[in-house]
Order: structure tokens, then C-alpha cells, then sequence
DNA sequence: GTCTATACGCCGATAGAC
DNA sequence: GTCTATCGGCGTATAGAC
């Protein structure tokens, strides 16, 4: 998973400057998520991710906005990648909903937190430059899955917009009530239900 | 609408305490769902509330964590006096959601503030000490209301907070999306529509 | 009781010694 | 290139003059 970079030919308990680029956007994303942007300092985000002190972060990232920069990037990326995927390996929209589903329900259990930043928080609240989530090519990518499923009569809304408002309302807020513990069970307990409801209310 | 307090019996350009309290929290409703709280400051907010200057505002309230609160309260209160009154003048559950939603696609359109107040931001991060949304008055009684078209059959899920997250989903996603500016038109052009397909999620 | 002037703390960011 | 020490600024909050 985790490229080995040419320089370190020796074993080395010392961490190579990527893994602690990584640690720190672990750090980062966890704080994010449990206290919001703004309640979390330098100071914060350093001893989470091992580094010595604040003003080591520097040597890593800009400023604080980087590390906000570079973390919503690299969940954007790491889902675009995904959608592309998916995509690849089937051909009609409602196998490629049911994949994404199956991913976004998964990630709910295994990265939390990834879902905690995509669902609860307000990146434009301390990125206002960058684009917003529904602009990203990744649900940028949905839209046109689901653009695909009406043009094919698999789907039935008259406009993707608002395929995505009914489909992905039910799926979404149904992930949140299970980060905020609304939800007692995990996430793979309520998947195939909501799949069916979610599914039910764009099918033709 | 606004009542009358005693003290004014002379006629007067001077807005009474009241008057300014109430366009402080005005101000900040609506500076704290353009920016966030936290990108918001007290300079900001006296400059559109009308008060001289950010000093004034200790005259009204505490700090700026109190200003917040007594947003959050003040819709929170207004939100349960709606929903009792919607229970008091329907009797089956589904009437009764379907004024509730009249009432959050009416408030999407003639007050957006409100409803991005309540959609779009985390109420907790800035007042932690604070009872989470979905456990406010209003949204327990929603849950009753579910709760108790479940049992007269009217609803087929099983438990009515997830009831909540298909029939919501489909609502708040719709809303969001328009609060955004993703659905260009009006709350009220998507209404119909929207009930329909939330109510066929959770209807008998 | 209104407003100016200011105090104070926190945190992001930097400089510079070793 | 690591870490200490510190700067500077913003924003909340207060004190005190009138």
C-alpha cells in the first residue's frame, strides 16, 4: 500500500518525511472531524501526529489551510479514483448506485472520519476558495451516473439534480445518524434496507 | 407581531432594547450561515445590527457564545410552538408531515437563514455544551410522530428513527440543494414533488 | 449609559541558535 | 535540519472618561 521511496534503503526506526506528511493529515483529519477546524491548533495537530512541535509542521505544509487544502484533496482524489473504478467494472447505473452504496456504507464502518469530512462538515467554512463538494469530480461523476440511468429509463426523475436530492437524502442522512450515534448498529447493518428505500425512490 | 412594551408610550425613532436585541440576533443569523461562526467577529455583527459599536454589544448579551445561544433557542422555541400547533390541528400522522414539510420548504423560501441555521451548520462546534439538534423539543417530536404512525399502521418501518432518515433524507437533501443554490428554483416548485416521494418511503 | 481606548490571551507563523 | 524562543496580529472583553 505504502510505496517504499528510494532513499530509504536502510531499515530505519526514523519515519521518512512522507510518512509523517501522512501522519500529519491523519492527525489533522481526525481533529477536524471531532472538534471542527477551528477549534483545532497547530499545537493540537502536532503531538496527535508525533511531530517534536508546531512549528515542525512547517517543514511539511504552508500553513494550517494547506493541511486543510491537502486533506481535502487527497479524499477527493482517493474517491474519484474509486468512482472511476466502479464505473469500470459495471455497466448499468443501478449496479454502479449499488457499488457506491456498498462504498460509501463501508467507509461509514472503516474510515469514519472520511465520512464525518464529507457529510458534517463545511469545507468552504475554511477553504472559501475552494470548489464545493457537489462540484468535485467525484459527485461531479455521480451526477452523470445517474444522468445515464434516466437516458437509459432505468431511472425515472426528470432531472439529475434532483435523482441525486431523493437517492442520496436517504443514504446520506442515514450515514450521519449513524456518525452521531443516533444509529445504534454499524453501518453494514442498515445498508441493504436502505438500499431499497434509496433505490425505490428513482427506479422506474 | 412584535408587542408593544409598556415603556414606549411616547412615539420614538430610538429602537427600545428589545428592538435591538432582536436585530442583534438577526445579524448574527445571518452572518453566521454566510461565513460560520467563527469567521464571523463582534465587529461584524454590530456593524449590521445597528449597534454603535462591538462594546454596545455586552449591554445585550454576555459574549459571543450567548448571542449564539439565544439564536439557537429562539428558533429551536419557534420551531416547537409550529409542530404543536400542527399536532394540535391534525390528527393522522401523515397530515401532520405534510404541514411539517409545508413549513420547511415556507421557511426555505421566506426565511433561508433559518433553514441553513438548521441544515447546513454544526450547531455543537461552536456550542458544545449545548443538546444536539436532534434531541431539541422539535425533533423528539417529530420522532412521536413517526413513532405514533408506526403504530396506527399508517407507517411501515419498523423504528421510527429510521423512518426518519428515509422520509428527512429525502426532505433536508431536496432543501440543501436548493439552499445552495444546486436546484435554482424556488422551495415552493419542488414541494409537491418532494412529498411524494418522501411519504412513499415510509407509507403503508 | 454611551463610546473610546486599551488590555489580554491565544494562536499562527518566523527567526535564529546549535 | 531540529527546536527554542518569540513576534505580531486579531478578536474578545473590559475599564474608565465624559
Amino acid at each position: 500500500m505504502q510505496p517504499e521511496t528510494e532513499t530509504t534503503k536502510e531499515v530505519s526506526i526514523e519515519k521518512t518525511k512522507e510518512e509523517l506528511s501522512n501522519d500529519i493529515l491523519l492527525a489533522a483529519l481526525k481533529l477536524f472531524t471531532e472538534k471542527g477546524y477551528f477549534n483545532t491548533s497547530l499545537v493540537d495537530i502536532a503531538e496527535l501526529s508525533g511531530v517534536k512541535n508546531s512549528a515542525a509542521l512547517y517543514k511539511h505544509f504552508k500553513n494550517k489551510q494547506e493541511i486543510a487544502r491537502a486533506l481535502y484533496t487527497w479524499i477527493i482524489d482517493r474517491l474519484s479514483v474509486s468512482i472511476d473504478d466502479i464505473r469500470r467494472r459495471n455497466r448499468k447505473s443501478s449496479e454502479q448506485l449499488r457499488e457506491i452504496v456498498d462504498l460509501w456504507f463501508r467507509l461509514t464502518d472503516d474510515a469514519p472520519d472520511i465520512m464525518r469530512f464529507l457529510l458534517l462538515l463545511n469545507v468552504n467554512e475554511f477553504l472559501p476558495d475552494e470548489i464545493k463538494l457537489m462540484e468535485t469530480p467525484p459527485f461531479i461523476k455521480i451526477l452523470r451516473i445517474l444522468h445515464g440511468g434516466i437516458k437509459a429509463e432505468e431511472i425515472k426523475t426528470v432531472d439529475s439534480q434532483r435523482a441525486y436530492c431523493y437517492f442520496f437524502g436517504v443514504i446520506e442522512n442515514t450515514l450521519t445518524q449513524i456518525l452521531s450515534g443516533a444509529l445504534k448498529k454499524p453501518a453494514d447493518f442498515y445498508q441493504n434496507d436502505t438500499w431499497e428505500i434509496a433505490w425505490s425512490t428513482i427506479s422506474k
